[in-house]
DNA sequence: CGAATTAAGTACCGCCCGGTATCAAATTGG
DNA sequence: CCAATTTGATACCGGGCGGTACTTAATTCG
């Protein structure tokens, strides 16, 4: 078994509860101390596992998007579902979790590329490269319905894709400025009618 | 005349760059000695004029609610244009703003927003009443389309409302997370779509 | 039972933050 | 020309930040 003191808190744990305070208070308005503190681990326990504060902010962020936004665009492009149901299932989920006040609130993603838009650095590239994933995902969802006669021939494809990924984006705002579900689902439903019906003769 | 040594930097101009650097930068990652070396004013002055850091911030938010948001809305209700003009006018204005390289980027509205939420305090309810602002005048617009018929009767305002608001989060969320003057075109004219059209027979 | 190992706890460092006191510079009224 | 007045510039304060030595506690191997 392994030698010398025994851990006070597992380290997943401790990037799980990392995840959330970083989630809710952004990269900033997160100090070190605060993460002690929530995690349960000392500093130095907390350098020594995870390095500093950016490659933690990193790892949390990679682990929301594994956890959360993974499963999501996997469902979004794999499920058997016709494209209706499982555009309306991912918009629902997002605004669920948008309107959660036990969730920290918004998309962590969003939150990330807000916050430190027009600076660069590791994590700005991280979050970009998520929401490329995320839009890529739309788009491959969206040829696939095409050509299996859940859109029209003529729909654009990559105009859908980014209007969708951008919906997303719209859900997590609203939710993190304190919109109802209400106002979400009425959202939802409107977004929902940009979908062309697809050609009858087919 | 007025006595003692003359100012620097005129104060409006001041409160212009303020503006210009919370915007790109945020609240918190704006410190007083960066607007300091901005405006050219010293410290003790930007303090003998505005008073405090959140109160400059309150001041610089108001400033753009003034100067450029609330013109964008004055067009929006008050234009003579037929609604889809006055819509694809207003959603290009922000994808505009959102693109240009001189600009901070984004919205400033949804910027502050977006850093404080959860949080309370006095600007965040200042960036809570402009957002409303917005919602309303979508609202107002899409209320007069339909009694003059450019919307059919059964048309749901408040949801179209709700849902051209977040358009705008949308967009200048795309911008600041550095989308293309292209992707921003397409995504406009897919939102367009929702717009359901008039009853025929009126 | 030591000796070694591993982590927790504390104290600390240098730095930058928001905010202020103090002094020097510039202009006008008498 | 001098006093009064208003601003600019500098230095400074207490506090919180990211990050790190150093000491102490807990556990396993020989």
């Amino acid at each position: 078994m392994q030698r010398g003191r025994p851990r006070k808190t597992d380290p997943d744990e401790a990037l799980r509860t990392a995840m959330r305070i970083f989630w809710e208070k952004g990269f900033e308005g997160t100090s070190m101390a605060d993460l002690a503190a929530a995690t349960g681990m000392a500093k130095p326990g907390l350098y020594a596992t995870f390095g500093d504060k950016e490659t933690l902010y990193a790892k949390a962020l990679t682990h929301y998007y594994q956890a959360l936004g993974g499963p999501l665009l996997d469902d979004l492009v794999g499920s058997p579902d016709p494209l209706r149901v499982v555009l309306r299932r991912c918009l629902e989920a997002v605004a669920r979790s948008a309107i959660d006040r036990t969730c920290p609130g918004g998309c962590f993603v969003l939150n990330s590329m807000m916050e430190s838009a027009g600076q660069s650095g590791p994590h700005i590239d991280l979050a970009k490269t998520f929401d490329r994933k995320r839009r890529d995902a739309f788009a491959r969802r969206f040829r696939a319905a095409r050509s299996r006669g859940e859109l029209p021939e003529e729909a654009d494809v990559k105009g859908l894709a980014e209007f969708f990924s951008g919906q997303l984006l719209a859900l997590a705002a609203l939710g993190r400025s304190g919109a109802s579900r209400k106002a979400l689902e009425r959202f939802i439903d409107v977004a929902m009618g940009v979908l062309p019906e697809p050609d009858p003769d087919r």
